[in-house]
DNA sequence: AAGTCCCAAATTTTT
DNA sequence: TTTGGGACTT
């Protein structure tokens, strides 16, 4: 059975009543049923629901958990069919990397050519695709490493036997090789299984579904006990699959009815989350896109006072945090909660800007996602002391913290220790015992290595003597770890020892180290607390599987949002990957959704201006309430803004003259030259031609649109064109261009008179990335003219990227083609 | 061996 | 603008 389970529709319930049903009416024991999610917290949330149902007692399913932990379980028992044994080690990314850099400099390549991160995110890519060293197309293996990428792959698997460790990936590969080859092993697992359910059944890859459809297919092993074949029910959404670049195959959710002859397939669309304003935005974005199985999302709440989703214009990022921050208090003087608010990012740089608005407001808040507690690098070294203590031959740990903190042994000393461990065949820290024996090594980090040897034997001997947590604080202590970070007076420096206590108190949950140490090489995740009322903040991404109440989604500009680099690497199933993030965002909200999008954000520490995202222009009007700037920015009353006044939206490049809703349209089309620059602003690459096309036709469409719908010349279409096409030109020619639809003048001479007024700096500039090879038409001391800043004098210049000492904003560095002569 | 300076690069993220 | 890594210097 498919169970496609649009937003909100109770595609959880599904899974766990299913499992409780089968339990209940016992058509099969908890150790029959096969369950598997993609996160422990998914697994988490699915254990104590089933547990509600049933009543208690959930720790009878052995076989509830994510694909890898499951992954683990299996090859544990045979590792020896693989190579390993049953103890081995699980390597985390940053013990990958290192591991493949030491392969690549061992190969004599030149390790910033091929960048060990790169190699071990193909390498992650063949894993996803279930492809062993010898699988790898021709191609693809010759395209890395001057054509070695697949004896490197080779390397890399051979070097992991013989550490005894398993990557993430292997987590499934083993287990799919043990299936194919030991069809006994599989027997076992079919004899075992009845049911099998897997969630989220859209992100599943093809080394996910190899190992499902190993562990569905029918056997004479499942006939011999009767059962004629094995029930599968995979739940999941086509229109939430937002992680193909990590290897998911929407295709997987797409065939599934000629995967599985004669299943049932259900659509779940009545939503019970969302007004019908939001699942009417959403369905009509969605509906935008080609590839999917088509379900439409119905609600039988219906309310007149329900909110249409709102899209607002902002200058800058800046004042787009500012106006969300101010929406956030009036919500809150309302009584609404924090808790039931969030703001949705497509990318994590744009949570600083929010951070940093609600620090000043003194509003909470908290980050979701980001770098996970347990991949900070405090806790990794940590973790990395205890790996030693109790796993003495792994390398990888031992050379993590070997010399962290720093006691005088560099490259040349643990070069001869590599040369000495090599020689006798023995792990690196009973080769350091050794060493430190004979005369190998100069004096000093002899005695430094033999003091690093000696602990962790005398720690060895107390692993069983003491506590687990009174033994991690001594190690921490007596390693001089502790001592390192109470020396640092970075400001990071006092968290991170308030997370190693966090750690060490942590571990009290579990009985012994090497049980928490097996725990965490899993289970990344450390619980947020929800206790506080804050906004959370947190990308898209993340959001997957949430609800709030209010949901504020900004920045949606293009380039950003979709992300230019979808579509130059994903093209059309990259755009509508993205659109389906669009459509994950919305479908979030329960009463609220407000739209967000700003004409200047800062893209690397450089302004540059932006255009609306073409996904506004795909919501239906009838759900969409389009603020007008003025009464946005009115609401917020006059002094709110901080004494801008209403002049600053003159300045705005989509509040000229007539602006008129539907605004984003207007602001598309007045800004359609725009398109040029925004292009080149993001770095594109000129060179493929696809995307160049790509985009010029759309800079075109949408002109054309505007004018053949309002019958309004607001744009010279074939100037942007000519933007595109002609490449080479300056910076300063688009501009000029731009000058049709736009009255620069105007626009600064308001802007700099409200400037001149306002008791705040405005920081924004208007810059384009540049191009490199492009020569100023300034030189120091020259007189200048921004329509922003207003005039200045040049002070230095370095290609087309000019300094310039404004007389009223100060020094600023912007683009040459952003300059006009001054005087 | 450790500290300093400069350059290139900069989505999304789980296990 | 920020960051990390690598080359360079102390």
């Amino acid at each position: 059975m498919l169970v496609l389970a649009g937003a909100g529709t109770g595609k959880t319930r599904v899974l766990t009543t299913r499992i409780a049903h089968i339990l209940a009416t016992r058509r099969a024991y908890p150790s029959q049923i096969l369950a598997v999610t993609f996160t422990n917290k998914a697994a988490r949330e699915m254990k104590n629901r089933i547990g509600h149902l049933v009543g208690g007692e959930v720790e009878g399913m052995p076989w509830l958990g994510t694909f890898h932990s499951i992954g683990v379980k299996i090859l544990r028992r045979h590792a020896e069919l693989v190579g390993l044994k049953s103890n081995f080690t699980i390597l985390d990314t940053d013990d990958q990397i290192r591991l493949i850099k030491q392969l690549i400099q061992a190969e004599n390549l030149d390790d910033k050519r091929w960048p060990a991160r790169s190699f071990a995110n193909l390498m992650d890519g063949w894993k996803n695709k279930g492809l062993t060293p010898d699988q790898v197309p021709e191609g693809d293996a010759r395209a890395f490493a001057n054509g070695r990428g697949r004896e490197l792959y080779k390397a890399y698997q051979a070097r992991l036997t013989s550490l005894n460790a398993a990557d993430f990936g292997d987590l499934l590969m083993h287990p799919i090789a043990i299936f194919r080859d030991h069809p006994d092993v599989l027997a076992d697992y079919h004899r075992r299984f009845r049911y099998i359910l897997v969630d989220e059944y859209q992100d599943t890859n093809v080394a996910q579904y190899l190992w499902l459809r190993l562990l569905a297919q029918s056997s004479d092993a499942r006939r011999a006990v009767g059962q004629e074949g094995v029930n599968v029910c995979c739940v999941g959404d086509d229109d939430q699959s937002i992680y193909g670049w990590r290897g998911a195959e929407v295709d997987n959710i797409l065939r599934f009815e000629r995967d599985f002859p004669g299943a049932t397939v259900i659509r779940l669309e009545r939503n019970y989350r969302s007004t019908a304003h939001i699942l009417g935005a959403a369905a009509g974005l969605i509906s935008n896109n080609e590839d999917r199985l088509g379900k439409t999302l119905f609600t039988d709440l219906r309310d007149a006072d329900d909110e249409k989703v709102s899209v607002s214009a902002g200058w800058d990022s800046e004042e787009e945090a500012r106006a969300i921050g101010e929406e956030i208090e009036q919500l809150q003087r309302k009584g609404c909660k924090l808790n039931d608010m969030a703001i949705l990012v497509r990318a994590s740089f744009q949570m600083r800007e929010f951070e940093d608005r609600f620090v000043t407001l003194g509003l909470n808040y908290r980050v979701i996602g980001g770098p996970r507690f347990y991949e900070r690098q405090e806790i990794r070294d940590a973790l990395a002391y205890f790996r030693c203590v109790c796993q003495p031959a792994d390398d990888l740990a031992f050379e993590r913290i070997v010399n962290t903190p720093k006691r005088g042994l560099g490259d040349a000393a643990l070069q001869m220790l590599h040369t000495f461990a090599r020689r006798e065949q023995l792990p690196l820290l009973a080769a350091a015992g050794l060493i430190v024996q004979g005369d190998e090594l100069k004096p000093r980090p002899r005695s430094a290595l033999a003091d690093v040897a000696r602990n962790f034997t005398r720690w060895r001997d107390q692993l069983s003597n003491m506590r687990h947590t009174d033994l991690a604080e001594m190690i921490l202590e007596e390693s001089g770890y502790t001592e390192m970070w109470q020396a640092d007076r970075s400001a990071e420096a006092p968290g991170r020892l308030e997370n190693l206590k966090e750690l060490v108190r942590s571990m009290d949950d579990y009985d012994s180290m090497p049980a928490f140490l097996e725990h965490i090489a899993l289970v990344m995740d450390a619980e947020q607390n929800s206790e506080t009322d804050a906004v959370s903040i947190m990308t898209l991404h993340s959001a997957k599987g949430l609800e709030f109440e209010t949901v504020f989604l900004p920045g949606w500009e293009e380039g950003l949002f979709p992300h230019q680099r979808s579509l130059d690497e994903g093209g059309r199933s990259g755009l509508e990957e993205e659109r389906r993030l669009a459509y994950v965002g919305l479908t979030r909200g329960k009463r609220r959704v407000k739209i967000w999008f700003v004409s200047n954000r800062r893209i690397h520490g450089m302004w540059q201006s932006t255009i609306p995202s073409r996904f506004l222009d795909e919501l239906p009007e009838a759900h969409v309430d389009v603020l007008e700037p003025s009464t946005s920015y009115g609401g917020y009353g006059a002094g709110g803004m901080g004494g801008y006044g209403a002049s600053r939206w003159d300045a705005n490049a989509f509040s000229t003259s007539s602006y008129q809703t539907p605004g984003w349209r207007r602001a598309q089309a007045s800004q359609g030259g725009e398109t040029y620059r925004g292009g080149r602003g993001q770095g594109i690459s000129y060179g493929e031609e696809g995307i160049q096309s790509g985009s010029r036709a759309r800079a075109a469409a949408t002109a054309d649109k505007y004018i053949s719908r309002d019958g309004v010349n607001a744009g010279d279409p074939s100037g942007a064109r000519g933007g595109f096409a002609g490449r080479m030109e300056a910076p300063v020619e688009a501009n000029r261009s731009r000058g049709t639809n736009q009255p620069p003048r105007k626009g600064a001479g308001l802007y700099s008179s409200a400037r001149a007024g306002g008791p705040r700096e405005i920081e924004g500039q208007l810059v384009a990335k540049s191009v490199q090879d492009e020569v100023s038409r300034f030189k120091i001391g020259d007189r200048a003219f921004h329509m922003k800043f207003g005039h200045g004098t040049v002070t230095t210049v370095e290609g087309n990227k000019v300094t310039v000492d404004f007389d009223k904003a100060g020094e600023k560095r912007v683009l040459d083609g952003f300059l006009e002569t001054g005087n």
